[in-house]
DNA sequence: CCTCGAGATTGATATTCATCAATTTCAAGA
DNA sequence: TCTTGAAATTGATGAATATCAATCTCGAGG
């Protein structure tokens, strides 16, 4: 494992107070991996055996029932994901693939079970992670049952655009129908919503997505801090 | 505090291997409450006080946004609630009221957090419990967006019915608008639902709900252990 | 530069769902 | 027992959304 992984590990705040000791226990088994665009990395319903680090790329997060499919989060490092599967050692209840050529760091989940058993520090930054992540799903939730889907498409504007001025934009990096997906709607209604948001102040061109009106959209989609900030 | 009540927060996986001292730490300044019916316990917004434990009656979870207003749980006896906002001292993301009259225990949020940086056994069922969480809104999530109204229905009706041979039911002790809301639906469509159900095997009464036929309900709800299972 | 094909958009239609209004049910209180 | 009002149901309508089909766009590869 290279020294800037390391580095970038520790700049994550579960891995920030842990001892160098138990990091190594954590990273000696570890393996890095290089997955090509387009990788199913974990299936749902299957055990959790790492605890996995998105250290480049893109990952999605879906889930699959009865022959439908759904977004639930797209992932952009430096993150970890399914923490809750490998703490309880239970089946993930989500698959993940990436959605650009990325790098993955794998850690065996015993090992990680292992160490917050002896590291007290630990076991705190996993409670506020796990907290926050909480709190995460949970707005996911308001927001799909609070909102339409030209509000929700509004409020992921705003949320990702980088803002300067009274402009700002975002340009994606994965297809529209994935968008579509975390939105909760299809390719073709997402089309539909980002045309009704051009009346608002939304000018889309391709994969790029302008905000034209910074007040008249934020007017529309009501921010809320209580649905739309933190991780 | 009573005995009894005591004895039920032992009962508690989060505070089963809790040392005396430390349980006392967190009862000794804890309040009991008692509330009528239709009471508001929460507000979401606020800042997080006490971590709520569920002693007796029922409790409804919601959520407003712009005019709006969602079901997120209803909880039943013994259970804590909003131990995240509790332990990261953040907002309530969602407000609580009684749908019976209720007891309710109020742990002071700074004694549950000063507790768990003490009790290494009480942060790892801190832990434990987070994720489970975690994982249950998840799995609220996935019911929300990969099924559709009277799939939910059919699958709410499985989880509740008390199930005894190739029968069972449900009788609501709360008004139906309530479970419409937590479906994520309007009264109305309720009942559209459940006269939907009655050709696949249910009998709808007043506030009692019969399955008649369960493999045919089984049949059209498609449980899934990723979706419906835990707590 | 051209061709090809997947993704995206647009249009047409069907379905689901929300909303409004009118009625019915039912239980609490007189 | 009767009255009364809120909850629930039912019907009618309209809006939101899904689905199917037909283009259109645009970048990758020849």
């Amino acid at each position: 494992m290279r020294e800037a992984d390391l580095q970038t590990l520790r700049g994550l705040q579960l891995f920030k107070k842990m001892s160098a000791r138990q990091l190594t226990r954590l990273t000696q088994p570890a393996s890095l991996q290089r997955y090509p665009q387009n990788t199913l990395l974990i299936t749902e319903g299957e055990r959790a055996d790492f605890l996995h680090v998105l250290l480049d790329g893109c990952v999605e997060l879906f889930a699959s029932h009865n022959g439908r499919q759904t977004t639930v989060d797209i992932l952009r490092p430096t993150t970890t994901f399914i923490l809750a599967a490998v703490i309880l050692d239970q089946p993930y209840l989500k698959s993940a693939r990436t959605l650009l050529e990325s790098r993955v760091l794998l850690l065996p989940a015993d090992a990680v079970r292992g160490v917050f058993r002896e590291d007290p520090d630990f076991a705190y930054a996993t409670i506020a992670e796990l907290a926050l992540r909480y709190r995460s799903v949970t707005k996911l939730l308001k927001d799909q049952k609070l909102r339409s889907t030209p509000e929700r498409l509004a409020n992921w504007l705003l949320k990702t655009a980088s803002v300067n001025g009274n402009t700002g934009s975002v340009t994606l990096d994965f297809e529209k129908k994935t968008l579509a997906s975390l939105l909760g709607t299809s390719p073709e209604n997402l089309s539909r919503a980002l045309a009704q948001l051009e009346q608002i102040g939304v000018q889309t061109s391709g994969r790029t997505i302008a905000i034209t009106d910074l007040n008249g959209l934020r007017d529309y989609a009501k921010p809320s801090p209580l649905i739309d900030d933190g991780i």
